[in-house]
DNA sequence: GATGAATGAGGATTCATTCAT
DNA sequence: TATGAATGAATCCTCATTCAT
């Protein structure tokens, strides 16, 4: 009770030590080889079973379990539940800024609505795909007993850019109305990829269709009061 | 589905059958009185556990203290949590049903798009806002641990709902997507309602407008395909 | 985690229903009649425990054990390993109060103090050898991750009677040096009672004679300056 | 009673006998002298863990962390958590007699007992306060699940001399009276630095006269029986 | 029907200790 | 030596559920 935790913040990764020369910057992570294969293997399991528990019901023994671990060791690289979560979370979305966050970052908004919301959204899906976690913590703080709202980053993150590409695209709607139409997007984006999930094979690709239409027909109007020509969806 | 009083333990003798015999039916129907008062007690302590914790994270204890009554009383009435879950979904819709479900049920569907996502909408969010646990309910079993799928009558019978009423809309609409276009509505219907519940006031009212907003837009070119002149909404 | 415990407080004992009549205050008692008896065993068993472990040592699953009980049981009428601690002194000191208190809260403070200390030590002392924990409760805390301070009903309580016959036997001491006083001979009582306890029969007599004497020897000159004839001890 | 490092793990080779050669005797000693370090500084670590938690909620993780080492290292030298302990126990013990031991073991036993327990208790106060884990130690295995008697170094050392002493003091007293005597001294010296330790300042500085005083007025009279002419205090 | 006691497996978390590097 | 990873039993405590009254 009185110690407090033995873990190291796990976010830190293998830089711990402050790299006092770049040659002996190699030892420490040596030492820590096994562990970051650990974490891996733990975040690994803890996406599973979040997915199919959800946060609240996961176990941190099952989670454990699932990474063929003893639950000590778990708590040696995280300190709560929480935090796993939250690293989780910041493991995804670093991912996801690495593999597409790319083009999702640097959006050519001279593009037709509908383009626009294909490069947005395909990557978005692809990623889900890949990752179900990342379904799973995009919702975030919505049902209480979860993961507090400042720490949930993939939701945060991701409404924020949301935001940010409404803002470039409306750039006359006001703050308040862009927020709410970036909440609305984001939902029904959140809602639409959990029904892709649901599904596969064509079903999956319809529903794929269907999310990206309801988009455009959300944003058209408003997109096309500001700017530019004609684009393809009806 | 109604699983209430109907699933009392075994013992209970010969009360189970109601009304053997004219003479008694005055005394087992006071009894059922107190006992519909007990589960109403029940179902109101579990609506508001529900919203406060989730499902999962609800505990039959927690209802039972928040009811007033004990433990042992509680499962006298419900075998078990999900039975409580399944009884105040069914309950909540058929207050549902008999407060505004007249509407839902009988839409004119000659209306314009506008008034009739106004005369469909309208009341599901006034329900919802005045019983919050419906909206947790009506996400059914999309997180795992939740109620099984089978079991959840709101989610399942509004959405059948949604797709009969777009059945109707969209005549010429194949089953397949027709059923996906419900999904899709509902889906948004629900995380839009999320959104709705979550602020008050004048946000409220703005994420009402929002909401609508999606939903004509997404469906108005189908529905303009099949049918009739102009409406309001852009 | 988020409801809280389910244990009523356990210190109210049987009243814990506001007798509406004083007819019906019998009923709710018949109720808990094995949950008293419960409590009952629980604290004997924690006395127990207490002494051979100490307060940190105790687990209260070793608890349950030692009371023939399932853990949950425990929690049902504590909600935690502390307010086990402090019911057992409230309990201790209740029962110390009933049996031997009288003479302790009412002293004849004109006996020489030979006498006195007699009519003040000698319940106590019999008071610990029938119940060891309260020695160990006398304690309080001294060791951190023990009973916090506040909480600590046995000792404070009598250190404060100490203070307070002090007080009456030194009218013209002033309060620090009254406090002060008081503490060094509460202390030593205590540790005088430890030496006591974990020694027996003419041992025992023999360390019960050498606290009395210094106690005596300490208080001696102190209660001389103030009053009253010459005493036995030397 | 010193487990140190000679209790290290079995597998250290040839290392073990110190000095096979002169040759080779540098290279030992360098190394001994940084596990002396480590000791040191683990020792230091539990004094203050020891100090703040009690030795039972101790944990050799937070005594290994407090020293910033691993718990590895810590179990490279010292074999479980006790032996942490009597280690500490037995260099405070060391440290003690080195500073002030001379005084306390070679004791003018004519001076009048005053000045005797001046000279006692002085230095002793002083080492507590510098040194707290000492008082923690000295109260040795009174407490259940402490340390076992017979590792308890510093409480029977100190309680020995304390006989010791008395003996010389009062060469006519019985053996087993000497006993009680000293253990009776011992445990109100004990209590009276708990009670210094918590305090600071002018306050601490009263419950020092304070102690000293009730250890006066105990052993005055026997003192007086045996010897020489009057002593100060009253 | 109603109560509150009882259960025991399971939850998160810690800890003394050991092992591989 | 030193590290940090690993362990698994034990910690406190909760929960869905059952039982005796």
């Amino acid at each position: 009770m009185p110690i407090g935790p033995e873990a190291r913040a796990p976010e830190q990764g293998p830089t711990g030590a402050p790299a006092e020369s770049p040659a002996r910057s190699a030892q420490p992570r040596r030492r820590q080889a096994r562990g970051e294969r650990r974490i891996a293997q733990l975040l690994e399991a803890a996406a599973g079973v979040f997915c199919r528990c959800g946060y609240t019901a996961a176990s941190t023994n099952a989670i454990a379990r699932e990474a063929g671990v003893s639950p000590g060791t778990l708590y040696q690289f995280f300190p709560n539940k929480e935090a796993i979560a939250v690293e989780l979370g910041g493991q995804l979305l670093q991912r996801w800024r690495e593999s597409h966050g790319a083009v999702f970052d640097m959006l050519d908004t001279t593009l037709p609505l509908d383009r626009l919301l294909d490069s947005v959204l395909d990557p978005l899906i692809t990623f889900n795909c890949e990752n179900p976690a990342f379904a799973v913590l995009m919702h975030g703080s919505e049902i209480p007993g979860r993961i507090s709202e400042e720490h949930d980053a993939v939701h945060s993150a991701l409404l924020i850019r949301v935001e940010q590409i409404l803002g470039e695209l409306l750039p006359t709607a006001r703050p308040a109305e862009l927020n709410r139409t970036a909440s609305m997007v984001f939902a029904v984006v959140k809602s639409g990829l959990e029904l892709i999930l649901a599904h596969e094979g064509e079903e999956r690709e319809a529903f794929i269709t269907e999310l990206k239409t309801i988009v455009y027909r959300y944003l058209a109007p408003l997109y096309a009061e500001v700017s530019r020509g004609a684009t393809r969806r009806p």
